[in-house]
DNA sequence: ATCATTGCAAACACTTTGCATACGC
DNA sequence: GCGTATGCAAAGTGTTTGCAATGAT
């Protein structure tokens, strides 16, 4: 698996340093979409010297090298997602869980847009998750 | 038009003072979704007494009675939108202007978020406008 | 030996808070 | 005059930068 990761790196340009390694792995591996203090809080137990400076490091050359994307829900709070294709997020205000769904079709007014270059879709529900509403 | 404003600030529980009546008349005459620093600079040159915790404090306000909605775009900066009906922004990488679309319909994968309630819903693009593809 | 990566500390940018002043009824 | 709104300065939060130490080849 982490033999995986690293060949991923590689391939993109990037030097599978024990950092960068586990910071995607943790990506791959927690799909609620983290953020650069959850990631850290829960890789500094496995490398004790890890700083934030290196997560935040790790993460712009991730963006740069194209491997991840950024979810802005929250103003206050950058999450990342190792998953590059479209897709939408549904975030609890609750219990702040954010989670994934697929989206079928977006239909919207074509004209507005029409000679304009579309390079990112984002879409996100706020709301209230399943076990939430049970409580 | 001023009166119109007051009028509709009043309804809503809000007391009608200066800042606060342009502020959101600012704001109902720029569609392009300003930022605290852009309404900021350009009411200043009406109200030279201005400060940005007015500002702040005043769509803080606008928020908790619902009369406006937060637009989250990039982490970094906050814009705001007068019209809290239901529609996309295209935002342009270039130029930085926010435009406004509306949206027919968007199929989802329902089934993921059949037992969850949704409250707020976002779409917003990027890319390049119109006018610096021109360039 | 060289070059890249890491991580501390300081700087930054955006937003909120504390509090004294000014304003409106 | 009393209660609210304003706005300065300071504090808080999330992120970036400068730079020295470390690590890999």
């Amino acid at each position: 698996m982490s033999k995986n990761i690293s060949e991923h790196l590689k391939k993109n340009g990037i030097k599978p340093s024990l950092q960068r390694t586990k910071i995607y792995e943790y990506l791959i591996e927690n799909k609620n979409h983290p953020t650069v203090d959850q990631i850290y809080n829960d890789l500094v137990k496995d490398i004790p010297t890890l700083s934030k400076t290196t997560v935040y490091n790790t993460f712009n050359l991730f963006m740069e090298k194209n491997i991840i994307t950024i979810i802005t829900i929250e103003e206050n709070e950058t999450r990342y997602d190792a998953d590059t294709t479209f897709h939408g997020h549904f975030k609890c205000d609750e219990c702040g869980e954010v989670y994934d769904f697929d989206i079928d079709d977006i239909q919207i007014n074509k004209d507005i847009l029409k000679d304009f270059q579309i390079n990112e879709r984002h879409l996100y529900f706020k709301g209230k998750c399943k076990d939430c509403l049970k409580k």
